[in-house]
DNA sequence: GAGGTTGTGTCAGTTTCCTGACACGCCTAA
DNA sequence: TTAGGCGTGTCAGGAAACTGACACAACCTC
């Protein structure tokens, strides 16, 4: 088709978003045999990591609304994979449980997705890892560090 | 809330997401005063650089499906901000040209963006940026020489 | 203690985007 | 010439996500 010179991967947002875009199709690649979606997955690993979680946090984790994840989570429940109490023990916090049958769902899917983040890293030395955890850290910090308008240090 | 000690962020796939999403978000936040989406904004960048893509061309481009960017760019051109011909020149193809308002709208979303990107950057020297680059487009090309099964070179 | 702020779970409505499928036109090779 | 493969534009249909809004509980401040 059109391969016209003009470089627009110069930009770095754009090849940042290049290679969110890459992974997320790999993952979605390997989960969908599996039955599970990117976001049904992220919340299954950050209640193995984190179990307890509420709804609000596991939707920031999984950066999805909380509305989103809260339909997520009936669904899970309904199926056996996770556990909410049915009254808050303080609180409107319903903190969320792994079942076991969640854990061995998980357990499959966990070591897919570690196998395309090592294809991912194909070719990088553990240097160039290092190096890109400390820059992709920076660019998360000064998106956040808000202050959304024109203001550039000193 | 709850902030046990277990890392999740240890993972670059995690991080890179992370980063991702901090971008769309700061991208969505200086795009919305202009009556524009991400998507919206990054149809007519494109459209700026490689004047005369195709439908398809410019989804695969925008990361979106070729539907997705049908009705974006019919809305597009009811708004009188790109022109596609009435008949194909040449095979089905409907090559879009950005018209002066066109042109006119994304000089300032292409500046407020710019913006954004700098500030991402802040922090990082020219080194690092560099780095940056080499490190995204080597993730990328490992992550789409696809054989998404298990091969792990020599 | 009173009042404001923040965070949470939930309900409703809507928008957005994707999956699936079809017909058509170019291109290459037999 | 004649198939076959490939890319494209387009038509539904459905699934996933979001925005907006409400009531409640914990926390902090005065």
């Amino acid at each position: 088709m059109s391969q016209d010179g003009v470089d627009l991967p110069t930009s770095l947002g754009y090849l940042l978003k290049e290679a969110s875009s890459a992974l997320r199709a790999a993952m979605e690649e390997v989960l969908r045999p599996l039955g599970m979606t990117v976001t049904h997955y992220s919340c299954l690993e950050l209640l193995a990591q984190r179990p307890g979680l509420s709804n609000s946090e596991l939707a920031r984790g999984a950066f999805v609304t909380r509305q989103s994840m809260n339909v997520l989570l009936q669904a899970l429940e309904r199926d056996g994979y996770v556990v909410r109490p049915a009254q808050a023990p303080v609180g409107k916090v319903l903190p969320t449980q792994l079942t076991p049958s969640g854990r061995a769902s998980l357990k499959e899917a966990s070591a897919a997705v570690r196998a395309v983040e090592r294809r991912m890293l194909t070719g990088l030395t553990e240097t160039d890892q290092a190096r890109a955890f400390t820059i992709l850290q920076s660019m998360i910090h000064s998106l956040r560090d808000d202050n959304g308008g024109t203001e550039v240090s000193v």
